[in-house]
DNA sequence: AAGTATAATTGTACCGGTACAATTTAACAA
DNA sequence: TTGTTAAATTGTACCGGTACAATTATACTT
């Protein structure tokens, strides 16, 4: 791991640790130069990390503060989306619906980047927190980039494998997110009413390459899904 | 402005000129260095910002790379809630409902971090694009931050007035969204019927020094409320 | 006590450099 | 042609430095 990676990490591991709350100071820079034994720039690179992640704010000429929001049954948006998981405390299952080999529709290859005539793997899962439902996932991963897949791997985390048993690295996501009804058959999944409302939302993640891999489709439980995020600036 | 941000914004102009699609290369980082005759940090930080924006992806070893989604009728989330207005050509008014002095109640000041007994300034909208309503919006200024506002600053952007007028600079922001049933004075708003689909969002806006100034509660309208988030990497 | 100038603190912008890892291209061999 | 190896390309990690702007603390005045 690198060096500024491998900080980030402490600093964020001790801001947990000692519990502090939102304004409370860090060290200053120059002490965390000699703390890690490592030059300025490394330092600041782990800060700017930790910044994006939400954990900290800087201000010149002042310090360096921890930031942290005060609605602890909220979800990261992220966190639900294949990245981190930072969920805290909270266990996240699976219930398994399909895992199977198919051709892609017009929309999904689309989304892909790929052509109807290759070959895509299907997931459709139930996701819960704590036991109770979460949302409900349909998504399609390019074969030719992820070769093989079964129920034990997708009711664990798919992009712990991917990362770590086939070296895939994820580089970044568009998501588009839509207000809507439910249609009868999500409803049931959901143990919902037809026409319920609920959050959709279409993710395409692309490897660092920028090819697309995955494409999925999540309807949320309006009822179980509250999501925050942390943003910077009016540069984000 | 710093050079970083300037050649950040020619290099976004350059693309969007030039309509370069998904994919397309840019010149390489050497170019960049002798063109705008600065060092390759700063070339490097001008490009981390059009990375953290979406704009580009850069892959080492082979270069640097336009980055686009593929939804033109989807708004950046963010640029809906004050942020960069990249709305495009889209054009975005206000009817302004209410704007007065008040005290906070209980909720109000707590997420604001102030006492009942402070003066905030209580703004109610509703927001259209492209003359279709988008949302319906009630936020509250810190009038120690903000001591002046009226319906022609609230009818334009508040923040752009906070900025360059107060020479107030936002520092980052937390959003809690949830979807849930309009209640009938909203649909009124929205037109729509009570008990329809909605994304609300809270936002407590703070400055760079870590003060909330903005609380805001946006109820959306559901059929023409469509976001997108561009996302970087498992480290977001 | 309250304001005002001054100095110390502290993060950010920017420079210029070395080493290196990932990718692409070129050269080569089967 | 096809696969393999080597070399060139290209962005990233990390170092160490100077200058500076924003904040905070201090000393000084009134």
């Amino acid at each position: 791991m690198l060096k500024y990676q491998q900080i980030a990490n402490e600093i964020e591991q001790y801001i947990n640790e000692q519990q502090l709350k939102q304004g409370d100071k860090l060290p200053v820079l120059e002490q965390m130069m000699s703390q890690y034994a490592v030059s300025k720039s490394t330092i600041t690179k782990a800060l700017e990390l930790l910044e994006r992640k939400g954990v900290i704010f800087q201000l010149r000429g002042s310090g360096i503060f921890v930031r942290r929001h005060n609605r602890p049954g909220y979800m990261s948006l992220f966190s639900t989306q294949g990245f981190k998981s930072n969920l805290g405390d909270r266990v996240l299952t699976s219930d398994v619906i399909d895992v199977s080999v198919m051709k892609p529709d017009a929309t999904v290859a689309k989304n892909l980047g790929i052509d109807v005539s290759d070959d895509v793997y299907r997931v459709e899962r139930v996701r819960y927190v704590d036991g109770e439902v979460l949302c409900h996932e349909e998504s399609y991963y390019v074969k030719a980039i992820v070769p093989y897949l079964n129920r034990e791997i997708v009711a664990d985390s798919i992009f712990d494998y991917v990362q770590s048993a086939l070296g895939v690295t994820i580089g970044f996501s568009d998501m588009y997110l839509q207000v809507d009804r439910l249609t009868e058959g999500e409803a049931g999944y959901l143990g919902l009413q037809e026409n319920d409302p609920t959050l959709r939302i279409e993710t395409i993640f692309h490897l660092t390459n920028g090819k697309p891999f995955d494409y999925s489709r999540i309807t949320y439980h309006y009822a179980h899904s509250q999501f925050v995020i942390q943003a910077n600036g009016p540069y984000m």
